[in-house]
DNA sequence: ACCTGAACACCGTTCAAGT
DNA sequence: ACCTGAACACCGTTCAAGT
């Protein structure tokens, strides 16, 4: 029998992940990852492709990560649910998470989270060139706020303020996507 | 009387920030500014320091771009003058434009604009704890909007569509500042 | 004070070679 | 098919040396 390869793909962005977890991006380099497998960097480029496709790799990782919360919730509630996933995955992965930003969610796992946040907009009845924007703009305010958090913008602030700045856009966005309806809005308090 | 320094901090950083605007962030190194003014790497390092303190000066330098609006404007139209021109500052600048994302409003120039927003938000008498809050959100959303346009996040849709994201959001931004109020919000319409 | 030259320990990537 | 060894053109940074 040939003898088993010593590396795949998913090998390699495992080692990689680690790397950028434990040392941050600067250290995933194809000599470190190389080195944490035990093999030559030029090993590695037969199974990711080279350094920047690597990077494309962690980044599909990190999207793998985000769960899709369970359809028994009401569409704010799971709007919710998936800022909250989010934002903890971009705590779990601190140096890959800003490469977020810097992509379209043109691959099969960044597609199934958005289509997502899609699906639950237009749930609600939004026209369906609205759903888009609204989309867009949602996960614009979540990512630029984790990757402010976690790229250290907000490193002079205690975590609680951090924390209390995160509930307080989850409720602007349920405010954004709810428009207050008659009877329930912030107006009916003043009824 | 003694020859005059080939260099200055300036220079520098003039040079680095044309290698960024025109070949991206990855095109500055310090061969390759060092190269642009005529000198070897080493000479840089008395005038900037090292790499990260060139990257530091080079966000400095498009901080100090942002044109602070006239007192004459209203508040809220302050805020969207504000907004509009630190996007247009990314547009100038896209390849350092992101790192504004990874630091604190610590230096001078980031406090000044900081400043100006917290400013604008205290006027409208809005509650100092709730000036600090917002002023974090409402930079957080631009911010993360232009980034993600210059990263390349939107390169799949038409600047049109991007222009019409941008001012959803400033319309977005007008409402979240100035909370409807008895005849002037979106409710009197339906008097 | 300001800049250079040589040097060091790294990078990503290629190529031909081994098995 | 999969991995290695040698090599190339780069990096950032130090150090001692020149003027």
């Amino acid at each position: 029998m040939g003898r088993r390869p010593l590396l795949d793909r998913a090998g390699v962005l495992d080692a990689a992940l680690a790397l950028a977890d434990e040392s941050g991006l600067g250290a995933v380099t194809m000599h470190a990852v190389a080195t944490r497998l035990g093999v030559t960097p030029m090993a590695l480029y037969r199974h990711v492709g080279d350094k920047a496709a690597l990077l494309d790799g962690l980044v599909e990782r990190l999207l793998g990560e985000v769960e899709l919360p369970p359809v028994e919730l009401t569409w704010a509630d799971r709007l919710v649910a998936m800022a909250r996933d989010l934002r903890r995955t971009g705590h779990r992965h601190p140096a890959v998470f800003p490469l977020l930003l810097a992509r379209p969610a043109a691959t099969d796992e960044a597609a199934r989270v958005r289509d997502a946040v899609l699906h639950t907009l237009a749930e609600m009845g939004m026209e369906s060139e609205e759903v888009a924007q609204t989309e867009r703009l949602v996960s614009t305010a979540v990512l630029g706020f984790t990757v402010s958090e976690v790229s250290g913008r907000f490193r002079n602030h205690p975590q609680s303020v951090i924390d209390a700045d995160f509930e307080r856009l989850l409720t602007l966005l349920r405010g954004f996507v709810e428009p207050p309806s008659p009877g329930s809005g912030p107006a009916a308090q003043f009824g």
